[in-house]
DNA sequence: CAGGATCCAGACGTGGATCCGT
DNA sequence: ACGGATCCACGTCTGGATCCTG
């Protein structure tokens, strides 16, 4: 499938998609739903890059890069509220100089998201994918998370990761992202010395995901 | 195979190893030779890894990290002359400040080198390995490699790419590594501006290589 | 003959995310 | 409910080197 072309042909697209169920997309893209979901988590997200034609690809660019514009799903619970938290991007050193050129405000400050159903009460294979929304970040909410980026970053860079938990920030949080607890990486702590960190990622909080669905 | 505690095991399980044809290693070994050895270039060099007990992963450290040893075969020709070049590291940029504290320096200051016959001659399977030599670097030699390396660098902390090509150094020569010359990757050049390059690595000609031998 | 080109294995990092115990 | 832990895919990079053409 090649990248759109432009933001109407991504919506169109998009908008195909909506009502379909995980069963009948898998079919279309002649991908089988895998045996085992809890070891193939990002499943469901990378069909969904397949289908709309994402330059699939772990680089610091919006997965539709002539766009601008990122794919993100958007898990519901029963309520039709978001599930969890959602991730945004690695967090590593060094950090960006300011908001407007991190890799977080690049990453969101336009997203085409898709809803999709999680309730654990439906089989998997039967689980819907919701309408469509491209969303631009509001000046409101920039201001927030930008406070939230600032206030992490100073963290990092400072090497408070003592202070560094996931309480931190208001829409913005920092969480582990990693394989496992096991895996370390060096990083410098406050005192300038080397210590071995478990890596971070930003994530999105639930309260702030909500506001995607007005 | 567990790593040799001390330099005397290492060298004990080295000798044992001389003599031996290609045939009677990967058999002893349970490891089937390649049937395309055009495409499985450093298939024997892993196998020495592993018969030896070294530590295999691309890490910037020795093979034999407790003995600060590094371990490289020595392709030789009919005449029993190293046949070409001898890779040591790849070239990246921040490079090393210090040549004592370069990967460079590094990986060359202790070598078990094991000579291997190469002469295309003989079919791969019957090629026998040969005794080990344990090397250090003289005085003369670094002195050498130290301005070779001092040369190179500068030349790639300039972004002097131009200039940088395999004709430069006495014993170290830089030359491309990559999977193809279509690999590039970011750099800066001598006007501070990014620029798309290909990686390079160091390697040791032929004529020190032969110093080696006696 | 040697400078430039090439190939595999394995570790690692990022992007796709969700799991799960308190 | 959410903070910490975890899992796959895949591209990149390094270390093991040798190939190949003028």
């Amino acid at each position: 499938m090649l990248p759109p072309k432009t933001e109407q042909e991504l919506l169109q697209r998009a908008n195909e998609l909506a009502g379909k169920t995980f069963f009948n997309l898998s079919k279309e893209l002649h991908k089988k739903i895998p045996d085992n979901l809890l070891t193939e988590k990002g499943w469901l997200g990378q069909l969904l890059e397949l289908a709309l034609g994402a330059s699939a690809g772990s680089k610091p660019e919006p997965d539709f890069k002539e766009l601008g514009i990122e794919l993100k799903t958007l898990p519901l619970n029963a309520q039709h509220q978001p599930k969890g938290s959602t991730f945004v991007c690695t967090a590593s050193l060094p950090c960006a100089t300011e908001w407007q050129q991190s890799n977080v405000y690049q990453k969101l400050k336009c997203i085409l998201w898709i809803p999709i159903e999680a309730d654990p009460n439906i089989p998997f294979a039967e689980r819907r994918i919701g309408a469509p929304i491209l969303w631009r970040l509001t000046t409101v909410q920039e201001k927030i998370l930008k406070q939230d980026w600032e206030e992490l970053t100073e963290m990092l860079t400072l090497g408070d990761y003592q202070n560094l938990t996931a309480r931190v920030g208001t829409y913005l949080q920092m969480r582990p992202k990693a394989a496992n607890s096991k895996v370390l990486r060096e990083s410098i702590n406050r005192e300038s010395e080397k210590q071995l960190i478990v890596p971070r990622g930003f994530y999105l909080r639930p309260h702030f995901t909500k506001q995607v669905l007005r």
